[in-house]
DNA sequence: AATAATTAAGCAAACGTTTGCGGAAACGTT
DNA sequence: AACGTTTCCGCAAACGTTTGCTTAATTATT
């Protein structure tokens, strides 16, 4: 198989141009005749040229190829939100190229490395949940422009996309306390996670908001939060002397678990006890009952994300630092039967 | 930020050698002593020298990226084969680009080709079930490898990764025959789709070897396979004379669509009706009740698909034609309530 | 009509790497 | 002592593009 792939040479010699003539003509660099700039371009077409993307790389320093970091691409909510960056990045012209961290640290440390050194122009990245020691991500943000989403950590200096995690966690409390509840338990992540943290804090200003105290008892951290965690801990939840009449569970699949384990027990969704989860889940309209959540549009996320990546990218004037900015997507509360029976 | 990049020269300099020696210092090329070696890649680890991937790339025509085209990233399945061909291309030193067609046959065509104007080393693709024209996807195949998988076309002269379709659905059908069931109704995909006429080739299949005739008022076909589309065909498979006693629907999500408006109809599942789905989602545990299904090991999908991609691309020397294979990864029958009760 | 300004195009260097070829030094063989 | 081998390394070209500078031709200005 011959290569017979079409140069800047090629077109030249049968234009009887030179090279840099031709170049410029198919960049409509204004030195340029419009009669040049015609037939230079249709002849490329013609023998459909396509530039050298690693000599164009090579000489400009510049590859349109952005990395994007998360910690589970099976999740659906992180799909959605890659979904928006590719969209978006394909309307301008960049491709992506992906990477899983696993929550694993070092992982995450490797392939910020081998992303610069694969030239990317910018990184996307939603950090493991580990990420206390954050001095192996620091050097990166002086060699590519960073912008972190969802699990963001506000000691990096770059800009940040995240949801009103506080607000929206306020809202759900708000919303269990307004169909009458007083006893609500959380179901969280033990530290060291950005949003889990926050949607702890919306849980406290609820509470505080409706002056109801709160209890370390119905406080329960998990290291992760899955759909086991939700199970096991809704059962030593029911150990308790003073049950919870609501339990939120960080997280949807938390929520399911808890779910579960409460029509084990034959209590009522939601007379004894709400359920509230967070992500909109598909199975969060599977489970019966179906589960109130917070919606969270991972397209507006990816898509914003994406947005200001590229914007840090093609503005190299003017320096990086005052650019930063901290972005909150708005999320929505979707109440369902877990929290509301219509009857 | 003054790009203060290291480069062969500069540790050419540094250590009074030729570029050239440095260089095939670094490549281990036999002409080079070891203690030169030694020196060389000491000085280049301290002076964190990483090779510009351009000016390589430019060089070798090679840029240690492959492509990836999914119809829809959003699909748990899909994320699992991503994440094995992710995990694969890292240990191989490959980076992939990620681009989603969305069932859109121009969409795919043009993914084809910037992905080959990016310059990949190769590229992996499930198809859009609408492609029937395939002439677009020719051109590729002559320019770079290509490897289709789950989503494939026998048209297409190039290797090929599936499940065994047939087979599964077969040993589906089977099962169900195994636990009494005479009237099997089938939900399947409108033609064009690889995957669903292999389905119903199984289904067919193994009525012919258990002498069950086949009835045409029992086999739906829909133009997209969904949970909407899982509903209102039970809906129409309910209002037969003749109602079946099985339901085997080519996918999860339409299987839960079918378990949900049974339910509705207070009709007893499995006892009254047994229903299978394909793909062992997650929603099938989640369910009630649980589904079976038809568990699909995406990971080694993903695993075999780009170690041959990978074989394809690092063997030039001799023509590819003959490498061409299609390869069959096995599936597992997944029986849970929904056609089998415990009691 | 002479000069200045504008327009259109070409020359050649540069980007960082790899690699064919050539050559010097060291070693081994008669 | 003369030759052939082997070992190790350097020279320089090449990959395809962009871009600062120069040049030639045309048009405008006095």
């Amino acid at each position: 198989m011959k290569k017979k792939v079409t140069t800047l040479k090629m077109l030249a010699q049968a234009l009887n141009l030179s090279i840099s003539t031709v170049s410029r003509a198919l960049n409509d660099h204004p030195d340029i005749s419009n009669d040049t700039k015609e037939k230079v371009k249709r002849l490329a077409q013609s023998m459909n040229y396509v530039p050298n993307i690693f000599a164009k790389g090579f000489r400009k320093h510049k590859s349109n190829i952005i990395g994007i970091i998360v910690p589970n691409i099976t999740h659906y909510f992180t799909t959605t939100i890659i979904r928006g960056v590719l969209e978006e990045a394909s309307i301008q012209g960049y491709r992506v190229i992906i990477s899983e961290s696993n929550n694993d640290v070092e992982k995450q440390k490797e392939m910020l490395n081998t992303m610069l050194q694969f030239g990317v122009d910018g990184i996307l990245a939603s950090l493991t949940k580990m990420t206390k020691e954050i001095t192996h991500v620091l050097p990166i943000i002086n060699a590519v422009p960073l912008i972190l989403f969802d699990k963001v950590s506000d000691k990096i200096p770059c800009t940040q996309i995240t949801i009103n995690d506080e607000e929206a966690a306020f809202n759900v409390v708000e919303h269990l306390i307004n169909i009458g509840r007083k006893r609500i338990a959380i179901i969280k992540e033990r530290e060291f996670s950005y949003t889990s943290e926050k949607r702890y804090a919306g849980y406290l200003k609820a509470l505080k908001a409706h002056q109801i105290e709160v209890d370390e008892k119905i406080i329960i951290s998990v290291d992760d939060i899955s759909l086991k965690q939700g199970r096991r801990m809704t059962n030593s939840l029911l150990s308790l002397k003073k049950k919870p009449d609501a339990i939120f569970a960080i997280t949807d699949s938390a929520a399911i678990g808890v779910i579960q384990t409460l029509k084990k027990f034959n209590i009522k969704i939601p007379e004894d006890i709400a359920v509230v989860g967070f992500s909109n889940s598909i199975n969060s309209t599977i489970i019966e009952p179906m589960l109130t959540t917070v919606n969270q549009p991972g397209n507006t996320i990816g898509k914003t994300a994406i947005k200001y990546l590229i914007k840090e990218i093609e503005n190299d004037d003017s320096n990086h630092i005052s650019m930063h900015k901290t972005v909150e997507i708005k999320t929505e509360l979707i109440v369902r039967e877990s929290t509301f029976k219509i009857s």
